[in-house]
DNA sequence: CTGTTAGCGCCTTCAG
DNA sequence: CTGAAGGCGCTAACAG
């Protein structure tokens, strides 16, 4: 492994000429910084980062931490890429912390170890500890998703409220006057997970402003539990002919359970997928129509807010609460009467 | 940030005795250790990884190259799991580097900026590029998946012969003669993707020595496709009763319009799940019967390959090749007399 | 515009 | 069993 000592020897330059022509710290001749060029290429040098972040104090490296529990969705893949991509251009290489969302400890560790110059942290609750421990032993990071309290904390988020309402407001306009709200599960709500909390307390305002008649039904991450949570539904109110779903994957078993119904998507019910990724929306048939997530967007804009974070400057004024974006699938259709209630609520076929 | 300096001090010995006491490196007293640990708690000292790695000329890192394109999968996250759970306990660190599969140019950087002491790569063709040039960088590596040259090469795989072959014979005891394969992409096959080779070659091999007429569709990684690719199969084959499903997001397309069809699942046809995740297993009803994936255990198992390829000792005598483990699901039952061709071919309803 | 030099924090031989 | 000292490869003053 050539150092710079032997880039320097073969350019015929100092030590730290190599350094400044390299980084571009400071002003240096083209002769020279040509000179410097060659040898390095010549002898295939690769700077080495533990010992640059030693002398720096900086290790170039922003960490997303990303939970590997519960496998990882579409969406934060993309999460991934937009981060990737904007750490990449401001310098930074961008890589993934697999930790569970309760391991701050470990979290910090690595940072204090100097591992790493920033993390970006998801799946935050409203009420967080994590975030309350990164912040109080002094950890420069950035949130996707964001705590109720946020006085000085670097964060973006979807805006669910919005989505939401851009979702009633569609069905609404197709005539659709009963609405459902699949919603992650109770217990997410319970604990105050974000996403779960403003999806469902958005729910309520819009239904309410704009008259309609809403419910809300708690289903699993499954398509079994979306089986039994479109029962419920039409048990609860079988004038129901609009559904919006924030849980994609329970949403998955409610359309095969309208299937077996022979209840049609969207003839007899209409569903609108609200915060999905385009991915697991292809996973039904119907393909889903949707309010995607715009999740590299969100990437590159936590990014943006670590480093304004990491640098302490004020941060430059930019978007951080992102709408989801309207993709249209044939999930869709206008409100019709709906069938005989016994109809619908046939129970094996 | 307390350095090994300051806990020193306040433990009152020598710096070398700090790092000594704290790496276990070579004997010490009980009495100054626990001095020094003392000092080191109270300070809440934490060894920089950077300097440490710098003197060590290692940096503790093992890194898991994950492409973040199509999004990862819930087999990726069980890879990811096990991988991290063993590099810990050999006290290393487990990052993923989130690259598309032929960025290996990057990841020879990183390497060769010290950023981390290994690799594990997945997503590996038979005859894969990318590994060539990993090699011939002398980056130390493992492979979850294998080249179809291996001289000396670290690696784990899915024993997809054995389970291909373990999925027909339990639908060959059920009775079924007339199998049908669902395989991934015919791209991914064409471009010598290992699983999607060897799995179904391993079909070939398993139908042809049970006496099963067996027939092998390919499809995209989408429901939509697996609508289509179930139509084919029929079409093809209007005997067919039994379905190996390799690609799982097909799968759920493929019971989607059996549902469609008005044919049951498993009353007229079964399937079977080869090579799955848990986790999309349940995103059809009834839940999909499986031959899943050990992800974490391969997992694991990949690290401690690399671990001993990184010594450059041999490796120690280990399994791996893993089979899947049977799962039962809902989806698989005894083969039945398809019912009449024009029943099946229904069109549109 | 270029060179010299003192660390960054830790590991590890070498003496004791 | 412990301490002193050199060096890992690079950055960033400080000189010129």
């Amino acid at each position: 492994m050539a150092t710079m000592k032997d880039v320097a020897r073969e350019a015929g330059v100092s030590l730290s000429t190599v350094s400044y022509a390299l980084n571009g710290t400071r002003p240096i001749s083209t002769a020279t910084r040509a000179k410097v060029e060659r040898a390095a290429e010549k002898l295939g040098f690769r700077p080495n980062a533990l010992a640059r972040g030693l002398a720096s104090a900086k290790s170039g490296v922003l960490a997303l931490v990303l939970p590997p529990e519960g496998g990882f969705t579409a969406t934060m893949a993309g999460f991934v890429r937009g981060a990737r991509e904007s750490a990449a251009d401001e310098g930074f290489s961008l890589v993934i912390w697999p930790f569970a969302p309760d391991d701050h400890q470990r979290v910090h560790d690595l940072v204090h170890q100097r591992l790493a110059d920033g993390v970006i942290v998801m799946e935050v609750y409203l009420d967080d500890q994590r975030i309350d421990a990164l912040e109080e032993s002094g950890v420069p990071f950035a949130m996707i998703g964001r705590t109720r309290e946020l006085a000085n904390r670097a964060w973006v988020d979807t805006d669910f409220a919005a989505s939401v309402d851009e979702a009633v407001g569609l069905l609404a306009d197709l005539g659709h006057t009963h609405v459902a709200f699949l919603s992650h599960s109770e217990r997410s709500y319970q604990l105050q997970y974000g996403p779960s909390v403003r999806a469902v307390d958005g729910f309520a305002d819009s239904t309410r402003r704009r008259a309609i008649v809403g419910q809300v039904v708690f289903a699993e991450d499954s398509a079994g539990d979306g089986r039994r949570a479109l029962g419920a539904i039409l048990d609860a109110d079988p004038a129901t002919t609009g559904i919006v779903a924030m849980n994609e994957f329970a949403a998955i078993g409610a359309v095969a359970e309208l299937g077996r119904r022979h209840l049609s998507v969207p003839g007899d019910l209409s569903i609108i997928g609200v915060v999905t990724s385009p991915q697991v929306s292809l996973l039904t048939v119907p393909e889903l129509t949707r309010l995607s997530i715009p999740a590299e967007e969100m990437g590159r804009a936590a990014v943006a807010e670590l480093i304004d974070a990491m640098a302490a400057k004020p941060r430059r004024d930019r978007p951080r609460l992102f709408p989801c974006v309207y993709e249209p699938g044939g999930s869709m259709g206008p409100a019709t009467t709906p069938p005989l209630t016994t109809t619908r609520k046939g129970t094996t076929c």
